[in-house]
DNA sequence: CATGAATGAGAGTTCATTCAT
DNA sequence: GATGAATGAACTCTCATTCAT
């Protein structure tokens, strides 16, 4: 039984290392300019032997995908349960920051990029995607039940909760501060998040 | 002088053949897959001409997104300027929401597509970027001067409101709303933006 | 022996499963398109597994190709044999048609197809080739020898026979009745034939 | 103008490279193990040239087959008008074999192989292949009212003709004739278009 | 000014086959 | 006896780009 254990963990691992190499390579140089041929040359595989985890490169990097969804999931669910409602709004906030600086490449493919999503939006990673979406959903019912963001529409509100992070989050993955300095980004975009925070509080 | 100035009416033409062509192009398939030979050809002209007229792929969608700057701030300057500070100020935001709505090609390459960004800052685009960026920041100067947002940071809020309208846009562009039924974006655009001018009158 | 028996009656077994998987495949698609790993999941087996019973394709095919061969001559065995021999030789025809329609993958590989014949002409496939070959020019010479055919030379005058029936099959096989409405071909084909026939009659 | 009439020359004779050194290839290796790429090898250029002149493999052995086509009508055309018509039909017999054997390549596409053929049959070549299909039945039509082929459907003859110098043909073209020396391979195959002439002679 | 001709590089993908287990 | 893993070679085709004219 040894055999088949350690069989099942090489055939994980290896796909495991297409897709960090997968990651990777996108992460430098955009979904397009990622091929099959780079990922394996890269892994020093043969671009076959990618075929033989993932059906093509749409697949490839839908798997990818995925795996962002379960990370970034698992990113939101570590905010602190106990919390009042709104202290666990903006910490969301944060930790979807933080996903997005610690993760670019994920959240491009998630989040940005129009390639691989056109396929398969009924698996594992839609699901994860709805589930994210509710922490946010249901979040801000709560702060609504606490007595905040009176008489506002929660799902409109949720949407714009969410496209200010993602807007932040975007200008930076994408490479659009340059009429900042480098130095100030992190500052700004902190920032903006606090003032942010601070609005929802006044409102 | 007449015939100098019908080759440099006839050069400017052609460009504008190419840009033109190229937009409708890349609105249509992405910036990937619009290849210099598919201009030429929906232009009826062979590949060598684009090059007559850009140094490569690269300037021409370059160029293109500089067509899209000068567009841009045209909408931009359309807000009227003996408005309040604060009604300005919001309707930048429906502005910048039109026009990316109205040109969403254009939109995708300014402010999200990576590849044509790489090089050149200098030029008009950067140029009509940054004045853009001081039409905001100006007015939330003015909204500050008139005691609004009292003792915050101007930049960081100026950043603060740009990136929730460039991530309620992204969304639209990118084609992540999915969760939502097609007839709801609209209302969910709109409304995310009214709550956040809501937001920013209590601030 | 018991055992010993076993093993070979599954040796036998598996050899079967590739060659009727592969007729299948073969038939629906073609040579080319009919790959080893088509064949293998087909089975559901590994491709591997098949070069256990077979060297390369090319000697699965030819394999295949003697299967066919068998079935030939078992087909042309079964014309009557007490017939006179001109109405013997017009049957034969009749079943070489028969055969042709009923199995046209393994005709196409025994008669038309150039891939699987580059090999061995020494196996029992060959041997079978001309064992039919000899139906046919000893049905000619008992033909000659009861007064028909007077004064040709035999061989030239079987090759002849075989040309036409091997003529009409190809194009039907090749589908090279287009020309032709499809419900037309099977009076056109047996039609043909017949006309043929009254010829040999008239010789 | 000598210019424009030159760059014209240059293209045409390019394009008969192509096609030259396709049917050179395809005769030696037949269509699916013909590739662009050995092509292009053989005509010492690269690949992509063929492209500028073939839209696809596809186009390319299309166009290759109506030159088969075209080629196969003039050698019909060859045919002495004046001749009586049965005289007339067996020349055409003759005609048939030679065109076969000098161009077996051609006569491959043309008529056994089963690749290229299902897309366009609107075009030239298969307009010129009905023409010969036509001048076949037509002869076929004057022997009749000359006086032979009594009561026979014409239109079964023609085929029933056909089919005996397609067989003869692709006997020959797909190498079936390892039962017979090589030496008399010539005599077998013209022997028998002798019998068969003469049979129809006795019709 | 504009082009036709050509190309090298590279894309995604599939193939027959081998080898260690 | 059977397989899972892997590969090198090949496939068709498209790309951005250059150069002689």
């Amino acid at each position: 039984m040894g055999i088949a254990e350690r069989k099942e963990r090489e055939k994980k691992e290896m796909r495991e290392l297409i897709l960090r190499t997968a990651t990777k390579l996108f992460m430098e140089n955009g979904y397009e300019k990622t091929s099959m041929r780079n990922i394996a040359e890269a892994m020093e595989y043969s671009p076959t032997t990618i075929y033989l985890y993932f059906k093509d490169k749409n697949e490839l990097f839908y798997a990818l995908s995925e795996e962002g969804f379960r990370m970034f999931f698992s990113y939101l669910s570590q905010a602190p349960k106990d919390l009042p409602p709104m202290e666990r709004l903006k910490e969301l906030g944060r930790i979807y920051l933080k996903f997005a600086i610690d993760h670019p490449g994920y959240y491009d493919l998630m989040f940005i990029l129009r390639a691989p999503m056109e396929s398969h939006h009924t698996a594992e990673g839609w699901e994860l995607g709805m589930k994210s979406h509710s922490v946010l959903t249901s979040i801000v019912h709560e702060c609504i039940n606490g007595g905040h963001f009176k008489g506002m529409n929660p799902d409109q509100l949720a949407f714009m909760i969410w496209s200010f992070v993602h807007g932040v989050v975007t200008f930076q993955i994408r490479d659009r501060l340059k009429m900042y300095e480098d130095h100030e980004h992190h500052e700004l975009t902190y920032g903006a998040l606090e003032i942010f925070n601070e609005m929802m509080d006044r409102l």
